[in-house]
DNA sequence: CCCTGATTCGC
DNA sequence: GCGAATCAGG
């Protein structure tokens, strides 16, 4: 598989919303979970939450190849470990760099001292949901609030259209239809839902329910946001 | 062990 | 540019 602007289009958004690796990989197919990543450094996307990198709280996180181990096997460079005294030499001082962290917490109220936490999900705090196809839906930027009608919370049993044998095609979708997207594009079984849409949405009332997600309180809010995509295959 | 992302390096 | 191999923290 090769890289091409749909693709990494894809790798972007996902990357963005916090997918992780492996479902982007997964969602694009034909790549690996290393492939997403190298290449999503490649393009320049900036690493997230990553669990490896908590490089202490004081240290500079600058350097990062210093610091661990640049040259581990392969090739075998300079001798094998540096078993002798006198750490590393090079390592350029680094000052301090206490990095004002911003955020500067207004009411500090019953805070964890040690627990700076501003915005572990970044985006997640914008972005509303994840659409199909990859497509982010975000609040009050390029597009007003969503759930202008009914309370978000609890969902019709869905009723699955006795009819949809027929798929519902790309040609098939009109104004009156869910244009939800079953399977993945180019999947010989691609096709719409194709179920009488919710009045003043593009999707049926099952759909609006995953396209449109309430944005909970900051309390019970799990683990990730993302979840359409067809990932786990939802049909 | 599983997961995660980061990095390196041969291709 | 690509991605397997490897590393390292949770």
């Amino acid at each position: 598989m090769s890289w091409t602007d749909e693709r990494i289009a894809t790798l972007k958004k996902m990357w963005e919303s916090g997918s992780t690796a492996s479902q982007i990989a997964d969602q694009l197919g034909g790549v690996s979970r290393n492939a997403v990543i190298g290449k999503a450094h490649r393009l320049g996307l900036k690493s997230r939450p990553s669990p490896v990198k908590a490089s202490d709280g004081k240290a500079a996180k600058k350097s990062p190849s210093a610091t661990a181990k640049p040259a581990p096997k392969k090739t075998a460079p300079a001798a094998a470990k540096p078993a002798a005294p006198a750490a590393a030499p090079r390592q350029p001082a680094t000052p301090p760099a206490p990095t004002p962290a911003p955020t500067p917490a207004p009411k500090a109220a019953s805070s964890t001292p040690s627990q700076p936490m501003p915005n572990p999900s970044s985006d997640l705090s914008k972005i509303v949901s994840v659409g199909p196809g990859g497509f982010l839906r975000q609040g009050p930027g390029d597009q007003q609030a969503p759930i202008p009608p009914a309370p978000p919370r609890r969902l019709v049993p869905a009723k699955p259209s006795p009819e949809i044998a027929d798929k519902t095609s790309l040609l098939d979708l009109s104004d009156r239809v869910c244009r939800w997207p079953m399977g993945h594009p180019g999947e010989p079984d691609f096709h719409f839902c194709g179920e009488a849409v919710n009045p003043g949405f593009p999707y049926c009332v099952e759909h609006c329910g995953r396209a449109y997600q309430a944005q909970l309180p900051r309390g019970a809010r799990r683990p990730p946001p993302p979840l359409p995509f067809g990932g786990p295959r939802v049909r």
